[in-house]
DNA sequence: TGTTATAGTGTAATCGGTATCAACTCACCT
DNA sequence: AGGTGAGTTGATACCGATTACACTATAACA
């Protein structure tokens, strides 16, 4: 398994020049049947491994992507990266991750690093990146944004609409009756929190229902604070039939708030995520939520930047979320 | 960020020679201070990033280590890998992610294609290898295996014992008074089902109740399989007040399986997981389960690991499954 | 018959670092 | 004064590939 063997080695083996060796290995340019033959053989017989460093340095190529992901132990993101890691399995390149932690200057120091390891392209996975920055990084390098949506970036972009799948959630509940709707949104500041709450806004509003500010809850996407909304919303004493929440997580944390205050779960309140991660289908009741293609979207991305670093036709691929009805949603009980 | 600065442009702008830069990213011979200063204000100024590829062709570091996951989309893995690229963070390594789909072949072309690409060292997260391949494993590269336990590896495993946990996790169930416990296991030939559920045997063998093998059903892990026992196990006929699942994802499908029928969680059957994942705390009740610090068992793996490469003293970490007592689980209720 | 593509090949420069080695400075001792 | 050794430093030879360039055949064309 310790191999040197070098590419001069197999020249002399085989009685060419490197370059003709070279030339087999990337066929650039013809080479006589017969040498290529011996070339071939050679490499063979000598179990020959190409130098990826000195490929890399020579060529500038490196057949690695970077891929920044987002800790934030969000199923959603964790299942794109697994679908990117997919998506490149079968190919010549591999995926070198790290991490931004959701804070712009890592983030951005992140990208450095992966620029400094020459990574042919790069994906970003839930950018918070700044817009200036993201502008520089799309002059220097081959750079796929996913699951997020940016401005200036439609063609760069991969992500499901968020507002429409917000309208979708929130009209679902609307057509199956409820007027109280309350909505537990994600981390107030990201960009697909807004978009799923203007969703929600305007599916009320075509409905002719009046926003209630009292029935909105600011969360942050994480179990924790979809059982404090419920409490709070509970609270403000504005009653409300059904929820909406911005992810799963919040979901499974409001059903919780809800099974502590003994209301029932779609009876009493429906409930319906965002996501459709993979417990959504196993909790108690089963959750009606939105799915979104998570893995699908890593695979798609990973396709795309490949066509992009080589400089292939490529159309970004409009992954479409849709609503999952299981069973956490019914029609408002008539004495409520 | 555009033009590559090199290590001779700094050597220019610092009115030094290349190898006195060097000395300097290296830190491996003292340099003037005034030099070095010099040296550090023009690499900041000129916004240097050293290229990877010719650091790695010129020392044969590459200061790089491979990661092999297995997709299961199984949250515990995953957290796993999100902590081995946390431990990362602050290092100069990157970790390059590859899939070995839990199937051997795979896992060993996967295993390959790293080592082409010259990693330092290597982390696999749930072999499932084959031992005589490890064993050449070990001779070539720095090999840490991470969510497994292999015998031979001892010093080289990072697992917590899955024996003893089974068996906490039984010992629970029986302390709070059930003696008819059914047990969903995990795939029959992985050696963490096959510890969990000898652990489970011997909790019972020990409180003298005898193993009634009509009450273990061989799940897969995931949560359909849950739901598939419950079935089962309910069709054998044979009674039962407890379950304990072999991870979370099939104790949590076992629990819908259990309310589809009507039945209580957990006055009338009380139900026990493995892994504490993130939806544990937040599904109704709440599940009582064996914590097994994944994210934990990441970073101490990339930190050992490191250890290891640089051929420092390490000691495996040993980290410890707790059962994390919520409300799945209560006495059982007497008329049963 | 000259002209021009096209296939096929080797030499050598290059990519951007690291590492070896010789050399030089400047105390500090005998 | 001469010797010793530690602290510094720059030239320069690599590391192992790619690739620009020069050059030879040979086929194709007018």
């Amino acid at each position: 398994m310790k191999k040197n063997v070098t590419i001069s080695d197999i020249a002399a083996h085989a009685n060419v020049s490197k370059s003709t060796v070279s030339r087999v290995l990337n066929d650039t340019t013809p080479v006589n049947e017969e040498k290529r033959q011996a070339v071939l053989a050679a490499m063979k017989e000598m179990n020959f491994e190409p130098n990826i460093f000195a490929r890399g340095l020579a060529s500038g190529q490196s057949y690695t992507v970077g891929v920044v992901t987002q800790n934030l132990g969000s199923p959603f993101y964790d299942s794109i990266s697994q679908g990117v890691v997919t998506g490149l399995a079968d190919t010549n390149y591999s995926p070198i991750f790290a991490d931004g932690q959701w804070q712009p200057d890592i983030g951005k120091a992140v990208v450095k690093t992966l620029i400094g390891r020459m990574v042919d392209g790069l994906i970003v996975i839930g950018s918070r990146l700044k817009p200036d920055f993201l502008e520089d990084l799309k002059q220097t390098i081959p750079t796929l944004l996913v699951g997020t949506q940016v401005e200036g970036w439609e063609n760069r972009c991969l992500y499901i609409d968020n507002e429409q799948s917000g309208w979708e959630a929130t009209q679902h509940l609307i057509e199956l009756g409820h007027t109280q709707i309350a909505h537990i949104t994600g981390i107030a500041d990201h960009q697909d929190s807004i978009r799923r709450l203007n969703g929600y806004r305007r599916a009320l509003k075509e409905a002719n229902i009046e926003v209630n500010e009292d029935l909105i809850y600011e969360g942050n996407f994480d179990g924790e604070s979809g059982l404090a909304g419920v409490e709070t919303l509970l609270k403000r004493g504005k009653p409300f039939t059904a929820i909406f929440a911005a992810n799963d997580t919040m979901a499974f944390g409001a059903r919780l708030g809800l099974y502590r205050r003994g209301i029932r779960v779609p009876e009493d309140v429906s409930v319906v995520g965002f996501d459709d991660q993979n417990e959504a289908a196993f909790v108690t009741p089963p959750l009606t939520t939105i799915r979104q293609p998570a893995e699908e979207i890593g695979i798609a991305a990973a396709e795309t930047l490949l066509k992009l670093i080589n400089k292939k036709d490529y159309e970004i691929k409009k992954l479409k979320a849709k609503l999952v009805l299981r069973e956490s949603t019914c029609a408002p009980s008539s004495d409520d």
